[in-house]
DNA sequence: GTCAAATACATAGACTATCTATGTATATGG
DNA sequence: CCATATACATAGATAGTCTATGTATTTGAC
């Protein structure tokens, strides 16, 4: 029902989850989906590319570390440039919902 | 700078302005662009195939006229089917808002 | 004790919407 | 007369997301 609702937004949900801490991708994924009212479901194949590009673009640092007790985890880490991306994004994200909730408002003619 | 801010949210802000009457292409990417503080840019390439897309699902319907001064105009009104799938994509908006604004917060850890 | 499920990362391939670029044609204004 | 605005259209490139699949480890149920 709720597909596609993430486009767009995957790398500053990303980013923002990080700007809280160092976490690895399967624990992102999960805290996308889980504190989305079931809506929201970052998939592997969109979440692990992600992490690559945002790596590759030095937007975050990853590091392997915490395969004590299961699987290895790659952890990342936000850097300064990320930081600044993040902030860039959320003020994308907040010029997008004025101008086109604004087109989508009814009875404006 | 603000480019890929209409991305997924083309079809909603068509059948929007659709739904304050029957009007043509070129007229809707003019308003799009100029309602939204300079910001928004919706191209012809993206625009037209999205009529047509619009138009293949039955939520517009597409009718020749108005070509007394200029070039022909091809204008589109808004169907049955295309009022309720308005509806749906200005719920779904909403949804977006409130899910994805709340990942983007900023100190809720 | 074994097998399923959850954890955890990864990649290949398909899909699709959007953008860039280009083309056609008409009317208007300098 | 020629540039610009109007108006529609399509072909091709791009890029982000999804589907599907693969590997490996740990935990828990039976």
């Amino acid at each position: 029902m709720h597909r596609d609702m993430l486009k767009g937004h995957v790398d500053a949900v990303v980013l923002a989850i990080l700007s809280r801490g160092d976490t690895y991708g399967y624990a992102i994924a999960k805290q996308v989906n889980d504190r989305s009212e079931g809506v929201l479901s970052l998939k592997e194949g969109t979440l692990y590319p992600c992490l690559r590009r945002l790596e590759a673009e030095g937007y975050v640092e990853g590091y392997w570390g915490g395969d004590d007790d299961g699987p290895r985890r790659r952890y990342y880490a936000l850097t300064d440039r990320g930081r600044k991306h993040l902030e860039h994004l959320r003020a994308a994200w907040s010029v997008q919902q004025r101008v086109i909730g604004r087109l989508l408002e009814e009875g404006n003619a």
